[in-house]
DNA sequence: AATAGTATTGCAAACGTTTTCATTTCTGCA
DNA sequence: TGCAGAAATGAAAACGTTTGCAATACTATT
């Protein structure tokens, strides 16, 4: 029994099936409009008889796109970045562009290694998370001058066209919507901010906005926790059974909070008679948990689809040079934070 | 001023720079042991001079693998396929392939179409969600012969390979559990199931476990909410508000479970004594929420690193055929279900 | 010093497209 | 009926690799 499926029809296949010749079949796909009707149909039937499928990497070896952006993140399996993913996926769908993705764990040594990675597949573009990146992923870009966006983070001083928000401006607002309600004995739980930049000045942002006020947090209401329900939960249990309690904890993002929430819960402190939880970030459930989660919103949907905008433009020639688009952050006040209940 | 940067270097360049020929140049990336040891340096000089980087698209024109898989989702957004999909991602990368990846948003039609996106692309293999796909999507597939699987469920008589869960049997230990510690009067919420055999599989099996031991669950116990913490929530509140209670809410899944969690607390109903809440799926969280939610585990971290092993040996010819790998469920009973509380 | 091997390297074809240019086939009009 | 010009099609080169085969450069023997 000869088992014929090994091989792929061809081209050449379809020109012999419909009869023609293949620059006429490549011509159907390409400039349909230049061929006669009747001819049209009969490849037509070809492909279809055949079950042809055209072949992109040949195409890209003739000079065409490959219509393919490759995106490096830290990590898919987290709702920071889903939402993200998803509309950015979309956008680039949109204009007929596919996601090649890959993760790289908060690891920016792993991060060049995807990038090489993604490049050997001659996307037409790349996306990375943040404006962080070892020097041999800035001198890769800067080599392979491959459109390049970062999202997440904006910065005026970037050396990469950016779409995203000014972290430390993020910490800066929730740091700035406790102090206005009134607390200043202020817990901070952050992820480690070594190769996440967000973190960093979201971090540095917060505790700025905080000195600024005169309120000095002291070592023990730094903690670290990664962005993890379970950690930041353990994280917040332990702050409470260690020392003296603050009246708020303000988290470096909505997961963290949420784990923070649930700590609260555990411990039988009232939210937010007894401890207001500020989060940085707006999730998309973070309206809904119960207390609903006061936050700054950081637009992912906005965000991952003018990224896709900026970097399919960027790719077809549209946007030349760096461009940065900064979104706009917004405090959302809604349960989880209230004026301390403490007597002064 | 001339701008050299447009065309990157290739093999050609780096045969050039280091004085050898073409030929060797390619057998110094495929077969190292063949060259001296010092044509091998000028080359990797020559490399590391220009920034060359190779063309994945030259070797897959010459019959090469291109080293990624395509995989097609319902949505990147949401903790049910995260997990999953990072799992998965990580299971290639080890195995030097990149993950294509497309969402098609629960329309069959266009995972149709995302499927011969991929497959333009020559992907060496294709991953699902599922076993429910269109007519069209399983002629393509049976007529391109490109290695498939099929992730989430596992059937006996599936037409595909397959690693997952007997999702008709998730249903019925999550009623079983109910039904164990004395729940007879059940609601459930579940996602649509048109388009969605997880769902509809695990409904059925809901449904027949619970009548099997005479249960009957009226109409108006019968909800319908997406995947969505806000849906889930405002479904089983106006629950609440139409009509007669009941003693446990059975979910879908661990998404629509927490909204129904927070609707209990919107709704002062204590959980478990005044409602029990069943989840199925056993997300990341699902038990540091408060209160810890029972649920039925499918190990998501699993499913996808073996169904990126069974990919990628289909694709390496290591695996012929269809090949099925169930994976095992687990009641856990954690904080939400306990015995009902009325009196009888 | 000549020879048989063996270790290296080079040549050229092949992979599946697209596109330029050339050729053939129409069409309408004189 | 013949012809100019337009419309439709075909031929062949080019894209960047890999690899079988051929050629060359070594090495260790005698």
């Amino acid at each position: 029994m000869v088992i014929k499926q090994k091989d792929k029809p061809d081209i050449i296949a379809v020109a012999k099936a419909a009869g023609v010749s293949i620059s006429t079949v490549s011509r159907s796909f390409n400039h349909p409009e230049l061929l006669k009707a009747s001819t049209r149909k009969k490849i037509d039937r070809a492909v279809q008889e055949l079950g042809y499928i055209r072949n992109r990497a040949a195409q890209v070896m003739h000079g065409r796109r490959s219509a393919t952006i490759g995106f490096v993140v830290p990590t898919i399996d987290n709702a920071i970045f889903a939402e993200l993913i998803q509309s950015f996926s979309d956008g680039l769908d949109e204009r007929g562009f596919t996601m090649l993705i890959a993760s790289h764990g908060f690891d920016l040594d792993r991060e060049y290694q995807m990038l090489r990675k993604l490049m050997e597949h001659r996307v037409d573009g790349l996306a990375l998370i943040g404006l962080e990146h070892s020097e041999a992923t800035y001198q890769l870009i800067d080599q392979q001058g491959c459109p390049v966006v970062a999202i997440w983070n904006y910065s005026e001083g970037a050396p990469l066209s950016c779409v995203g928000v000014e972290n430390s401006e993020a910490g800066r607002l929730a740091a700035r919507h406790l102090l206005d309600i009134g607390h200043r004995e202020v817990a901070l739980i952050f992820p480690n901010p070594a190769g996440n930049d967000r973190a960093h000045d979201r971090l540095n942002g917060a505790l700025s906005e905080l000195e600024q006020e005169g309120v000095e947090i002291p070592e023990e209401w730094r903690l670290e926790a990664p962005y993890s329900i379970a950690e930041a939960k353990r994280a917040c249990v332990s702050l409470f059974q260690r020392g003296p309690a603050p009246t708020a904890i303000l988290c470096g993002n909505d997961i963290i909070a949420q784990g923070v929430l649930y700590a609260a819960k555990q411990l039988d402190l009232r939210v937010p008679e007894d401890l207001s939880v500020m989060g940085i970030g707006d999730f998309n459930d973070s309206s809904e948990i119960e207390p609903a989660l006061s936050t700054v919103r950081i637009p992912a949907k906005r965000i991952g689809a003018l990224a896709a905008e900026q970097i399919t433009d960027s790719v077809a020639g549209i946007s030349e040079g760096i461009s940065k688009t900064k979104c706009e952050l917004k405090v959302l006040e809604r349960e989880s934070t209230a004026a301390p209940f403490r007597p002064k």
